[in-house]
DNA sequence: TGTTATATGTCGGGG
DNA sequence: CCCCGACGTATAACA
C-alpha cells in the first residue's frame, strides 16, 4: 500500500517524485515539511513558513493542513493542472484550475516527509437521515406530516425554487411543505415563504396555500416569524429513534 | 519532524501507539490501511473496508479521507474523546463528542502505516477578499457603490437579520446594502427584500427606502426578481483587480 | 449555550 | 455551463 516514501528528499528528489506520481495520478501523496503556501483566486491569501501536510489526490484535488480543525488551511478541487518544479533550487508545487480562475503555490522549505500511497479503490458508502431520504419517506407516508395529505409532486420547480413537498389536505387546500433535516432556521422559513407566496400567485385568488415547515425542531425567533406569517410546524426526525419507529408501526 | 512511525503494526502495537499520541496530544497523526468506518448520530453512516486516509490533528479533530475530493468521506470536528481499544484482537478507533451527540468507530482491519508527525505550532496566516473586508472598505469609500451615499450604520440589527451596510443617498433616501463576496442568488434578493421591508415597516410611511444588492456578479433569474421588487444592483469585487485599484486611485 | 451569518465553502443534480 | 439547494456542512462572532 505504500508505494514509495522519501525522507528528508532534496529538492531535486521532490520535484522528480511529485512530476513521476502526479503523471501517474494513481495514488494519493502526501507531503510534510516546512512550507510556505500562497492563493490567489476567488480570495487572495499567504501562509508563513511552517509545518504543513499537503495531501493531493487522484482526482487532482489538494489540500494543506495545518494542526487545527477539519478544514485545510488551503486547499484546491479537482485541479486542472498540477505541476512540480524547481525554482531557484528549490521545489514549488503549484496547482491551478479555470472555472473559477485561482491558483495554490507551495513553496517548499525543508521537506521531511513524502510518500504515494495506493488509496484508489472506491468502496461502498451508505449514509442513511439525508433529507432526500425524509422526502422519499414522506412522499409514501403523508401522514406522518397529517392525516388526510395527499402529496402532488415531490421538487416541484417554482419560479423561486425547488418545492420540497407539493400535496393537498383534507379539506382540499394546497399544501407546500419545506423539510430540513436539521434544526430549522430563519433562513428555512423565508425559503417556505417565499414558495407559499410563489404558488398563491400562481392559483385563482381564492384558493387556499398553507405552508409547513417540516423539521426535528426550529429556533425561537424562527419559530415566531413563522407563525407571524401564518406558516406551521410539524416536528420530524430525519433519523427515526428506535422507540419512533416502533410507535409508528415501522414506517421506516 | 517525524515524530514516530510504524510499518504494518500490529493491532496491539497500533492501539498502543494511538493511545499513547492521543494522550500527549502534541502530534498530528496519521493511520493508513485497509479499515470499516461507521458513524452514528446527526446521521448514521457505514463505509466498507477498504484502505482509507485517517488523519487526527491535535486539537481532537478526525477525518477519515478516500480517494476523492477535498471532503473527508467521515470526520469528527474536536472530538471530546478519542480512544483506541482492542475488540477481538482488532483495533478499534473512537470518536465521540456530545452537543450533537455523534460518534465515529474506526475498525482497523489491516494497517499498513501509522505515523506522528510534528505539526505543531499555528503560523501567520492572512487572507483577502473577504466580506467583511469588503465591507470595511465599502464603509470608508460609500462612493464606490454610488456618489454621494453616507454611511449611517454597518451591521444593523433588524428584526428578521443584520443588515450589513444602511445608508443615506445624496437625496436623503435610505439604502438598505446587501454584500456578497461571491455571486448573488435568489437567496440573497430575498435577504435584501425581507431587510427593505423591515426598515420600511420601521420609518415614517412617506419615507424612501432603496435596496441595493452589491456583489461581483448575480444569476439572471435573481436579477430578474430584483428587477421585479424594484431593488437594484451594484457591481463591486471582493478583490479588486490591479486594474481596477489604479482605475479607483487606490483606495483599497 | 444557542443563534446567526460567512465560506476560496464543496458537492451533486437538473436544465 | 449555469443555477439551485443540501451538507453529519465547518467555523467564527455574538447575544
Amino acid at each position: 500500500m505504500i508505494r514509495e516514501q522519501l525522507l528528508q528528499p532534496t529538492a531535486v528528489e521532490l520535484a522528480a517524485f511529485l512530476t513521476r506520481h502526479t503523471r501517474t495520478c494513481d495514488c494519493l501523496i502526501q507531503v510534510a515539511g516546512q512550507a510556505e503556501v500562497t492563493y490567489q483566486g476567488r480570495a487572495a491569501s499567504t501562509a508563513d513558513a511552517g509545518n504543513y501536510l499537503l495531501i493531493l489526490k487522484c482526482d487532482g484535488s489538494l489540500q494543506i493542513h495545518h494542526p487545527k480543525g477539519i478544514k485545510p488551511m488551503n486547499w484546491q478541487p479537482k485541479t486542472d493542472r498540477i505541476t512540480a518544479t524547481l525554482e531557484d533550487g528549490m521545489c514549488v508545487l503549484t496547482a491551478s484550475r479555470t472555472s473559477p480562475t485561482e491558483t495554490v503555490r507551495v513553496l517548499m522549505l525543508d521537506i521531511q516527509l513524502a510518500q504515494a500511497l495506493e488509496i484508489q479503490e472506491e468502496v461502498g458508502f451508505v449514509i442513511a437521515g439525508t433529507e432526500a431520504q425524509m422526502q422519499a419517506t414522506l412522499a409514501r407516508h403523508p401522514e406522518l406530516i397529517e392525516p388526510g395529505l395527499t402529496v402532488l409532486d415531490r421538487e416541484l420547480m417554482s419560479s423561486v425554487g425547488d418545492i420540497d413537498l407539493y400535496a393537498k389536505d383534507a379539506q382540499g387546500r394546497y399544501v407546500v411543505v419545506e423539510l430540513k433535516r436539521a434544526k430549522a432556521t430563519h433562513d428555512a422559513v423565508h425559503q417556505l415563504s417565499r414558495y407559499v407566496d410563489a404558488v398563491r400567485a400562481k392559483l385563482p385568488k381564492r384558493a387556499k396555500v398553507r405552508g409547513i415547515l417540516a423539521a426535528p425542531s426550529i429556533t425561537t425567533p424562527a419559530a415566531l416569524t413563522l407563525e407571524g406569517l401564518k406558516l406551521e410546524f410539524k416536528e420530524i426526525h430525519a433519523l427515526p429513534s428506535a422507540q419512533e419507529t416502533a410507535a409508528q408501526g415501522g414506517l421506516f
